[in-house]
DNA sequence: TATGAAAAGATAATCCC
DNA sequence: GGGATTATCTTTTCATA
């Protein structure tokens, strides 16, 4: 029975979306309840899979990954069997962080990370462009990052 | 005097990847420590940079937003002033979560959250269109979700 | 049904070795 | 790095509205 989330509830949501270490006591506070209840409300999200994890997020740059691509990848026509392998495969690579089903020209969508330009060249051919389905890729370097957040907007706002 | 991370300590911070609830002395079990030097291990990935930040990850989906878009921008020549300002701007939106100057055919790539197709559209003649210097706007839409993850390789192994 | 106060239990943070 | 101590926080209980 996933009840809604009211005001309150968000304004919790907001501040563990940008800093999950605060303690409860602290979240209580600065939305204006006492601990229990704050806790309850978090416990609550979390069981309703409004929060679906805690982590911590590392430099990837520190940690040696001084490249980022997206790449775009066409395919063949898969069976079920093979599209559940290739899902499976992909799951297994880490450095693919994120992998999607696309609109438009291509068809799936990667979000890759790589220590450098010839890892990631010995990656297409070694790897990617041998999982299964796999027709073409195309691949879209990043340079410079301007934004990167894992922060979801409390509620939706109008464009201005 | 940012100092190398060891494998126990890469071993904590893949742990944290995973899950950040873990409490020191869980963590200090699993690497095979004791709690003190585990927890000073993290305390130094803190302030040293390694560890960013800890966040909790929402459900998109339940909090309303059920689009998710890589758009790419092409820009016109920017000026220093011109380009801060558009950067803060970017920085100002909520919807976008990432954003990348990027090689290839287009010059900017943003992942952007929207609750639906109405409000999406609405977006990119109201918001986007007019930030400073963008010139056209390119949208692959995401479909399926086949792996989503903020959690980077302990370390760089070699393409099978 | 939800809150807040307070107790009990667990954890984080600091000490010294 | 380990062990022990203290301070702090989390989680449960209970009384109340």
């Amino acid at each position: 029975m996933p009840s809604e989330l009211d005001t309150i509830d968000l304004k919790i949501l907001n501040l563990m979306q940008q800093d999950a270490s605060l303690s409860t006591a602290e979240l209580a506070e600065r939305v204006g309840l006492s601990q229990s209840p704050c806790w309850r409300r978090i416990q609550r999200m979390r069981e309703e899979g409004y929060i679906k994890a805690q982590v911590v997020i590392v430099d990837r740059l520190k940690l040696g990954y001084h490249m980022q691509m997206f790449a775009q990848v066409k395919m063949t026509r898969l069976s079920e069997s093979e599209r559940a392998d290739f899902v499976r495969q992909i799951q297994g690579i880490p450095e693919i962080l994120e992998c999607y089903t696309v609109f438009g020209e291509m068809d799936v969508m990667l979000k890759i990370i790589a220590p450098d330009v010839m890892w990631y060249q010995e990656f297409i051919f070694s790897t990617l462009l041998k999982l299964p389905g796999v027709q073409d890729v195309r691949s879209i370097v990043t340079l410079v990052e301007m934004k990167s957040t894992t922060a979801v907007p409390l509620k939706t706002r109008k464009p201005r």
